[in-house]
DNA sequence: CCGTATCCCTTAGGATACTG
DNA sequence: CAGTATCCTAAGGGATACGG
């Protein structure tokens, strides 16, 4: 018996990708966004991986793009609706970490130093 | 302003890594479990990295190991009280899922098909 | 039975430079 | 400005075999 593939797994995978947290903590917090100063407001992401990160999430319909043809070109990301559904998801973890994060911190030291 | 580190990431990072909800997850509902067992119970995962996640998880307080000193050695693995806190935090998660995954995946589908 | 030791290999990610 | 193109690396994971 094999308790079907754990349903917590396609959920991890869709929003706790490494920077995706970090993106959508940003959107959340300074709304419409352009993209170099998305790439300011998420330190040390590079271009390219924030370019790789917005299309995954633009197709996972997590992120809206709009693109006006001025010159020189602005860009401009957002939270959809659909996003906007995971702040409360977001604040549970949250809630969990002030509870409990210090207990986790503790365990590590104390299973370092009984090494 | 760069909105402080993202709050969600550390708790994404202890709990959300690769095989460690899955092995929560089998171990919230099969309870104590042997090593061997629970290879068997999370497919496809292999000793070493089964291993890996164990102690991982030990370290971090959400798992306790017993050891019996038995011939054949037994060696059983259980939940903390710490990580039974995260149940709730699961429940929300799937909660979602069951909400939202299909407007992901609708997402997917439109933004495939648009290319 | 419960792991560790080795080796291999893929792949996500970083650095940098460049273009429409 | 908003990204691609290119190259590189390293870190983690898989397979397999072996040891206490």
């Amino acid at each position: 018996m094999t308790f079907d593939p754990c349903p917590v797994t396609p959920v991890a995978e869709l929003v706790f990708g490494k920077w995706t947290t970090q993106v959508l903590w940003t959107l959340a917090h300074h709304g419409r966004t352009r993209f170099t100063e998305l790439q300011r407001l998420v330190p040390a992401i590079t271009p390219k991986v924030l370019a790789q990160r917005l299309r995954q999430m633009e197709r996972d319909g997590l992120v809206g793009r709009t693109y006006h043809a001025e010159m020189p070109p602005r860009v401009e990301y957002e939270m959809t609706p659909l996003a906007r559904t995971l702040l409360p998801v977001f604040h549970t973890l949250v809630d969990w970490s002030d509870t409990h994060l210090g207990e986790v911190e503790r365990a590590r030291e104390r299973y370092d130093a009984a090494l």
